[in-house]
DNA sequence: GACCAAATATGACCGCAGTCATAAATGACC
DNA sequence: GGTCATTTATGACTGCGGTCATATTTGGTC
């Protein structure tokens, strides 16, 4: 690696640690890029070629988490178990590592769907949210192809709209967990919904 | 009703019509406040008498925009007819109403978050959120306390937990179409989802 | 080392949201 | 209609995100 490009790997990682740093410290709104960059030893014209704005820093750290999340799912994925276990343990797992870091997790959700909106239709941070929110849906796919195959699951079933039912009842117990000041279990909630899913509300 | 609260009422009026239709034109982020109060023909530190953000103007466009989905919800309630077929009457009236302005829901929903975020603890704002998201899942509990009285829905079903299951289904499958830029239709996807959670996906 | 082109850093500058001290308008009371 | 307290309007000002023309650094070439 040339010195340019170590330069720049440096850069951007203090930046990335500053950053995170101070936005747990004072809050994403109270944390002004002035600081970040005086704080990181560069000037503020720097930052900005590192990353566009304030808040897609957001971003990389959303990448972060969900790359962690991907990981548990493959795991999970390759156990024997009941389908049903499994999704379950899988989204539970997910839950329980939110749940440790309640706060960030508030910023990185909710600011960045603000990013997502104002960026233009072509922008690849699009693209790339629209690739993995695919490849979430895909994996619980799996999951529930697995299920009909060992006859778990009922035949007739399109597993694109039960994928992203399963989908729609994780993020709605997130977003109901992210707003609740009480500390009520996102875990337990979610595990409840998984239920209705499977067993349904229909006589 | 006194000159003073005329006067008050009508530059609160011209406010939101004025920025209601710069908003559409030019987009949110594009239209400033210098702009709004101009076309208003009033001064710029009025406008914060009236609202404390730029962003809080959404909050009122929702307003207006939900006691309007509460209305249709009372009428479907008050039919003669299955309750699944009215559940899912009401969340696609809902779903076609969202239809005809999808850009300015846009808006509203993720501009709206970023709004809640930013607000404090205690604002009446997040308050009167939680009520409005809290009545919602009240009237699909009374939907469905009627299927279980009909026999349409099953006995041990925990209608917290379901009634919020159906929510779950209407807000994924609104963020998915809002996401979206073909325009997938959002009522159709909704619909499909509703009768999983009727059925259930379990054998 | 001298020279050059490309990559990177810099900070003065700009536009806009939001503040605040001050001014004007209103209505109550005489 | 004169006086005064309260409400509402005003626009210069501040702070911050983001830009851009210019300066500096890097690494290849001789």
């Amino acid at each position: 690696m040339s010195l340019r490009e170590k330069k720049k790997q440096d850069t951007r990682n203090r930046i990335f640690e500053v950053s995170g740093k101070l936005f747990k410290d004072k809050g994403f709104e109270n944390t002004t890029v002035d600081e970040i960059t005086k704080e990181a030893g560069i000037a503020k014209g720097t930052f900005f070629n590192y990353f566009p704005t304030k808040e897609s820093l957001l971003c990389y750290f959303k990448e972060h988490k969900e790359a962690f999340i991907f990981s548990i799912m493959e795991n999970q994925m390759s156990l024997n178990a009941p389908v049903k276990e499994k999704i379950k343990n899988f989204l539970v797992l997910v839950a329980e590592y939110y749940e440790k870091d309640k706060e960030l997790l508030k910023l990185l959700f909710f600011e960045h769907k603000r990013l997502i909106m104002s960026s233009d239709q072509q922008s690849t941070e699009k693209k790339q949210r629209h690739q993995r929110q695919e490849r979430f849906i895909n994996m619980l796919s799996v999951f529930l192809r697995e299920g009909v195959d060992k006859g778990e699951i009922k035949k007739g079933i399109d597993l694109k709209i039960a994928s992203e039912s399963l989908n729609a009842i994780y993020f709605h117990s997130l977003i109901i967990w992210l707003h609740s000041d009480t500390d009520s279990s996102f875990s337990r909630d979610m595990s409840a919904k998984i239920d209705i899913i499977f067993e349904g509300i229909g006589v």
